[in-house]
DNA sequence: GCTTGACTTTCCAGCAACTGGAAGGTTTAG
DNA sequence: CTAAACCTTCCAGTTGCTGGAAAGTCAAGC
Protein backbone atom coordinates (compact mmCIF):
# COMPACT_ATOMS: atom_id res chain seq x y z
CA UNK A 1 0.00 0.00 0.00
CA UNK A 2 1.13 3.61 -0.46
CA UNK A 3 1.57 6.18 2.12
CA UNK A 4 -1.99 7.54 2.45
CA UNK A 5 -3.39 3.81 3.67
CA UNK A 6 -0.56 3.63 5.71
CA UNK A 7 -1.17 6.40 7.48
CA UNK A 8 -5.19 6.32 7.27
CA UNK A 9 -4.25 2.71 8.80
CA UNK A 10 -2.05 3.76 11.63
CA UNK A 11 -3.81 6.83 12.45
CA UNK A 12 -1.11 9.52 11.95
CA UNK A 13 -0.71 11.66 9.18
CA UNK A 14 1.62 10.59 5.84
CA UNK A 15 3.57 13.63 6.78
CA UNK A 16 4.05 12.03 10.32
CA UNK A 17 5.73 9.00 8.95
CA UNK A 18 8.23 10.82 6.64
CA UNK A 19 8.96 12.44 9.40
CA UNK A 20 9.41 9.37 11.62
CA UNK A 21 11.65 7.88 8.56
CA UNK A 22 13.71 10.77 8.22
CA UNK A 23 14.07 10.76 11.86
CA UNK A 24 15.26 7.61 11.64
CA UNK A 25 12.74 6.13 13.90
CA UNK A 26 11.61 3.73 11.15
CA UNK A 27 13.28 2.09 8.50
CA UNK A 28 13.45 3.62 5.42
CA UNK A 29 10.53 1.95 3.58
CA UNK A 30 11.48 -0.06 -0.04
CA UNK A 31 9.93 2.10 -3.00
CA UNK A 32 7.92 1.38 -6.32
CA UNK A 33 9.67 2.59 -9.50
CA UNK A 34 7.72 5.63 -9.20
CA UNK A 35 9.96 6.61 -6.23
CA UNK A 36 6.63 6.43 -4.07
CA UNK A 37 7.08 4.35 -0.79
CA UNK A 38 5.76 0.72 -0.41
CA UNK A 39 4.61 -0.06 3.14
CA UNK A 40 3.09 -3.41 3.93
CA UNK A 41 1.12 -5.17 7.19
CA UNK A 42 4.04 -4.93 9.20
CA UNK A 43 4.64 -1.29 8.79
CA UNK A 44 1.65 -0.76 9.62
CA UNK A 45 1.48 -2.41 13.06
CA UNK A 46 4.83 -0.66 14.07
CA UNK A 47 3.05 2.68 12.81
CA UNK A 48 0.18 1.59 15.05
CA UNK A 49 2.26 0.78 18.09
CA UNK A 50 4.46 3.92 17.38
CA UNK A 51 1.37 6.07 17.53
CA UNK A 52 0.00 4.33 20.76
CA UNK A 53 3.46 4.92 22.81
CA UNK A 54 3.58 8.57 21.47
CA UNK A 55 -0.41 8.66 22.74
CA UNK A 56 1.08 7.75 26.35
CA UNK A 57 3.91 10.83 25.67
CA UNK A 58 6.54 8.44 25.19
CA UNK A 59 8.93 10.75 23.46
CA UNK A 60 9.96 9.62 20.10
CA UNK A 61 13.92 8.62 21.72
CA UNK A 62 11.86 6.38 24.10
CA UNK A 63 9.43 4.90 21.34
CA UNK A 64 12.65 4.13 19.23
CA UNK A 65 14.07 2.28 22.75
CA UNK A 66 10.33 0.09 23.17
CA UNK A 67 10.42 -0.50 19.41
CA UNK A 68 13.97 -2.19 20.20
CA UNK A 69 13.00 -4.25 23.26
CA UNK A 70 9.89 -4.92 20.93
CA UNK A 71 11.40 -6.70 18.13
CA UNK A 72 14.21 -8.18 20.86
CA UNK A 73 12.80 -11.55 21.77
CA UNK A 74 16.04 -11.83 24.37
CA UNK A 75 14.54 -8.76 26.16
CA UNK A 76 13.85 -8.35 29.89
CA UNK A 77 10.59 -7.22 30.62
CA UNK A 78 12.23 -5.26 33.96
CA UNK A 79 13.74 -3.12 31.33
CA UNK A 80 10.32 -2.01 29.57
CA UNK A 81 8.69 -1.32 32.59
CA UNK A 82 11.87 0.91 33.64
CA UNK A 83 11.35 2.58 31.00
CA UNK A 84 7.69 3.14 31.53
CA UNK A 85 8.12 3.75 34.99
CA UNK A 86 10.40 6.66 34.74
CA UNK A 87 8.32 8.01 31.95
CA UNK A 88 5.54 7.90 34.48
CA UNK A 89 7.56 9.37 36.87
CA UNK A 90 8.29 12.42 34.48
CA UNK A 91 4.82 13.00 33.54
CA UNK A 92 3.96 13.14 36.83
CA UNK A 93 6.22 15.45 37.75
CA UNK A 94 4.88 17.48 35.14
CA UNK A 95 1.40 17.07 36.81
CA UNK A 96 2.92 18.38 39.76
CA UNK A 97 4.24 21.62 38.17
CA UNK A 98 1.08 22.51 36.06
CA UNK A 99 -0.88 21.84 39.34
CA UNK A 100 1.23 24.15 41.60
CA UNK A 101 0.84 27.03 38.18
CA UNK A 102 -3.07 26.09 38.33
CA UNK A 103 -3.14 26.68 41.94
CA UNK A 104 -1.17 29.89 42.08
CA UNK A 105 -3.21 31.30 38.86
CA UNK A 106 -6.49 30.82 40.53
CA UNK A 107 -5.45 31.99 43.97
CA UNK A 108 -4.54 35.17 42.33
CA UNK A 109 -7.91 35.44 39.96
CA UNK A 110 -10.03 34.94 43.32
CA UNK A 111 -9.09 37.74 44.44
CA UNK A 112 -9.78 40.22 41.54
CA UNK A 113 -12.90 41.81 41.05
CA UNK A 114 -13.35 40.90 37.16
CA UNK A 115 -14.79 44.39 36.85
CA UNK A 116 -14.65 47.72 34.60
CA UNK A 117 -12.02 48.95 37.35
CA UNK A 118 -8.43 48.76 37.11
CA UNK A 119 -7.29 47.48 40.76
CA UNK A 120 -5.93 44.18 40.18
CA UNK A 121 -4.55 41.89 42.66
CA UNK A 122 -2.95 39.73 39.54
CA UNK A 123 -0.83 42.65 37.77
CA UNK A 124 -0.30 43.75 41.62
CA UNK A 125 1.38 40.58 43.03
CA UNK A 126 3.20 39.90 39.13
CA UNK A 127 4.61 43.08 39.25
CA UNK A 128 5.73 41.79 42.68
CA UNK A 129 4.29 43.43 45.36
CA UNK A 130 4.82 42.09 48.51
CA UNK A 131 1.34 40.71 49.50
CA UNK A 132 0.12 39.56 53.00
CA UNK A 133 -2.83 37.80 51.07
CA UNK B 1 23.23 48.39 34.70
CA UNK B 2 24.69 45.91 32.22
CA UNK B 3 22.94 43.09 31.22
CA UNK B 4 24.83 40.11 33.32
CA UNK B 5 23.19 42.60 36.90
CA UNK B 6 19.92 42.84 34.82
CA UNK B 7 19.72 39.05 34.39
CA UNK B 8 20.83 38.07 38.10
CA UNK B 9 18.18 40.26 39.42
CA UNK B 10 15.83 39.47 37.17
CA UNK B 11 16.46 35.62 37.63
CA UNK B 12 16.60 34.93 34.10
CA UNK B 13 19.56 34.35 31.82
CA UNK B 14 21.50 37.39 29.87
CA UNK B 15 20.67 35.17 26.94
CA UNK B 16 16.92 35.37 27.78
CA UNK B 17 16.67 38.62 28.45
CA UNK B 18 17.94 39.19 24.65
CA UNK B 19 15.69 37.16 23.25
CA UNK B 20 12.97 38.79 24.90
CA UNK B 21 14.32 41.73 22.76
CA UNK B 22 14.34 40.35 19.53
CA UNK B 23 11.25 38.69 20.29
CA UNK B 24 9.46 41.75 20.84
CA UNK B 25 7.89 41.20 24.03
CA UNK B 26 10.21 44.10 25.68
CA UNK B 27 11.43 47.58 24.05
CA UNK B 28 15.19 47.45 23.18
CA UNK B 29 17.68 48.85 25.42
CA UNK B 30 19.82 51.57 24.94
CA UNK B 31 23.45 50.89 24.17
CA UNK B 32 26.51 52.52 25.38
CA UNK B 33 28.80 53.89 23.17
CA UNK B 34 30.80 50.33 23.64
CA UNK B 35 27.28 48.51 22.75
CA UNK B 36 26.44 47.05 25.70
CA UNK B 37 22.64 47.15 26.76
CA UNK B 38 22.03 49.60 29.61
CA UNK B 39 19.50 48.47 32.12
CA UNK B 40 17.40 50.41 34.81
CA UNK B 41 15.48 49.43 37.89
CA UNK B 42 12.33 49.98 35.65
CA UNK B 43 13.54 47.07 32.96
CA UNK B 44 14.21 45.13 36.09
CA UNK B 45 10.94 45.40 37.32
CA UNK B 46 9.45 44.81 34.09
CA UNK B 47 11.61 41.50 33.72
CA UNK B 48 10.51 40.21 36.98
CA UNK B 49 7.19 40.64 36.39
CA UNK B 50 7.56 38.65 32.96
CA UNK B 51 9.69 35.83 35.02
CA UNK B 52 6.54 34.85 37.01
CA UNK B 53 4.46 35.35 34.38
CA UNK B 54 6.17 32.90 32.90
CA UNK B 55 6.96 30.48 35.87
CA UNK B 56 2.82 30.47 35.63
CA UNK B 57 2.83 29.20 32.55
CA UNK B 58 1.85 31.83 30.18
CA UNK B 59 3.07 31.90 26.74
CA UNK B 60 4.73 34.86 25.84
CA UNK B 61 2.08 35.73 23.64
CA UNK B 62 0.03 36.22 26.97
CA UNK B 63 3.05 37.99 29.04
CA UNK B 64 3.12 40.84 26.07
CA UNK B 65 -0.55 41.28 27.04
CA UNK B 66 -0.61 41.24 30.53
CA UNK B 67 2.63 43.83 30.10
CA UNK B 68 0.07 45.85 28.23
CA UNK B 69 -2.55 45.43 30.93
CA UNK B 70 0.20 46.24 33.69
CA UNK B 71 0.94 49.47 31.76
CA UNK B 72 -2.81 50.47 30.70
CA UNK B 73 -4.46 52.70 33.30
CA UNK B 74 -7.35 52.23 31.73
CA UNK B 75 -7.34 48.32 31.99
CA UNK B 76 -10.38 46.92 33.53
CA UNK B 77 -9.53 43.68 35.75
CA UNK B 78 -11.83 41.48 33.53
CA UNK B 79 -9.91 41.51 30.76
CA UNK B 80 -6.22 40.56 32.86
CA UNK B 81 -8.98 38.10 34.78
CA UNK B 82 -10.28 36.70 31.77
CA UNK B 83 -6.40 36.17 30.48
CA UNK B 84 -5.98 34.49 34.18
CA UNK B 85 -8.91 32.01 34.24
CA UNK B 86 -8.16 30.78 30.06
CA UNK B 87 -4.82 29.89 31.10
CA UNK B 88 -5.49 28.10 34.19
CA UNK B 89 -8.17 26.53 31.84
CA UNK B 90 -5.80 25.13 29.47
CA UNK B 91 -3.25 24.10 32.25
CA UNK B 92 -6.45 22.32 33.78
CA UNK B 93 -6.96 20.44 30.52
CA UNK B 94 -2.97 19.80 30.00
CA UNK B 95 -3.40 17.95 33.73
CA UNK B 96 -5.75 15.99 32.74
CA UNK B 97 -4.70 15.01 29.25
CA UNK B 98 -1.09 13.52 31.68
CA UNK B 99 -2.99 12.18 34.32
CA UNK B 100 -5.57 9.87 32.00
CA UNK B 101 -1.52 9.22 30.37
CA UNK B 102 -0.07 8.04 34.02
CA UNK B 103 -2.85 6.50 35.15
CA UNK B 104 -2.40 4.24 31.68
CA UNK B 105 1.27 3.89 31.72
CA UNK B 106 0.65 2.57 35.31
CA UNK B 107 -2.47 0.63 34.48
CA UNK B 108 0.50 -1.35 31.90
CA UNK B 109 3.32 -1.36 34.33
CA UNK B 110 1.05 -2.93 37.23
CA UNK B 111 0.98 -6.22 34.94
CA UNK B 112 3.81 -6.64 33.85
CA UNK B 113 6.42 -8.93 36.00
CA UNK B 114 9.44 -6.19 35.54
CA UNK B 115 11.99 -9.72 35.54
CA UNK B 116 14.66 -10.93 33.58
CA UNK B 117 11.86 -13.02 31.33
CA UNK B 118 10.63 -11.24 28.15
CA UNK B 119 7.22 -11.62 28.43
CA UNK B 120 5.72 -7.95 28.80
CA UNK B 121 1.81 -6.74 28.51
CA UNK B 122 2.75 -3.40 28.15
CA UNK B 123 4.94 -4.38 24.34
CA UNK B 124 1.36 -6.49 24.00
CA UNK B 125 -0.63 -3.72 24.79
CA UNK B 126 1.24 -1.15 22.87
CA UNK B 127 1.77 -3.39 20.04
CA UNK B 128 -2.24 -3.67 20.07
CA UNK B 129 -3.05 -7.31 21.37
CA UNK B 130 -7.12 -6.90 22.30
CA UNK B 131 -6.61 -7.61 25.96
CA UNK B 132 -9.95 -8.32 28.32
CA UNK B 133 -7.71 -7.05 31.28
C1' DG C 1 -5.49 10.59 -26.39
C1' DC C 2 -6.22 13.90 -23.00
C1' DT C 3 -7.51 15.98 -19.02
C1' DT C 4 -8.74 16.12 -14.33
C1' DG C 5 -8.06 15.04 -9.76
C1' DA C 6 -6.14 12.52 -6.22
C1' DC C 7 -2.21 10.93 -4.94
C1' DT C 8 2.84 11.14 -4.21
C1' DT C 9 7.74 13.16 -4.06
C1' DT C 10 11.36 16.55 -2.13
C1' DC C 11 12.64 20.65 0.06
C1' DC C 12 12.21 24.60 2.85
C1' DA C 13 10.08 27.29 6.56
C1' DG C 14 8.08 27.84 10.81
C1' DC C 15 6.07 26.99 15.50
C1' DA C 16 7.74 27.79 21.23
C1' DA C 17 11.06 29.34 24.00
C1' DC C 18 14.96 29.19 24.63
C1' DT C 19 20.19 27.33 25.02
C1' DG C 20 24.89 26.59 23.47
C1' DG C 21 28.86 27.92 21.11
C1' DA C 22 32.04 30.56 18.15
C1' DA C 23 34.50 34.68 17.15
C1' DG C 24 35.28 38.87 18.48
C1' DG C 25 35.09 43.66 21.22
C1' DT C 26 35.29 46.06 26.15
C1' DT C 27 36.27 46.85 30.75
C1' DT C 28 38.37 46.30 35.06
C1' DA C 29 41.29 44.40 38.71
C1' DG C 30 45.78 43.42 40.03
C1' DC D 1 49.93 45.51 30.83
C1' DT D 2 47.67 41.51 30.85
C1' DA D 3 44.25 38.24 32.12
C1' DA D 4 39.68 37.51 33.50
C1' DA D 5 35.23 38.59 33.17
C1' DC D 6 32.24 40.90 30.82
C1' DC D 7 29.69 41.99 26.55
C1' DT D 8 28.35 41.76 21.29
C1' DT D 9 26.29 39.28 17.05
C1' DC D 10 25.21 35.29 14.51
C1' DC D 11 24.14 30.62 13.71
C1' DA D 12 22.69 26.04 15.05
C1' DG D 13 20.18 22.87 17.71
C1' DT D 14 16.40 21.29 20.64
C1' DT D 15 11.14 18.48 20.15
C1' DG D 16 7.70 16.84 17.12
C1' DC D 17 5.73 17.80 13.90
C1' DT D 18 2.79 20.86 10.23
C1' DG D 19 2.15 23.74 6.12
C1' DG D 20 3.16 24.94 1.58
C1' DA D 21 5.41 25.04 -3.03
C1' DA D 22 6.76 22.82 -7.21
C1' DA D 23 6.82 18.85 -9.55
C1' DG D 24 6.07 13.82 -10.72
C1' DT D 25 2.55 9.56 -10.99
C1' DC D 26 -1.47 7.23 -11.72
C1' DA D 27 -6.36 5.93 -12.53
C1' DA D 28 -10.80 7.17 -14.32
C1' DG D 29 -13.81 9.48 -17.43
C1' DC D 30 -14.82 11.57 -21.96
Amino acid sequence: MRIGEAASRSGMAAKTIRFYEEAGLIEPAPRRESGYREFGDDDVRRLRFIHRARSLGFSLDEVGRLLSLWSDRERASADVKRLALEHAARVEAKMAELRSMRDAILHLAERCHGDDRPECPILDELAGRADPD
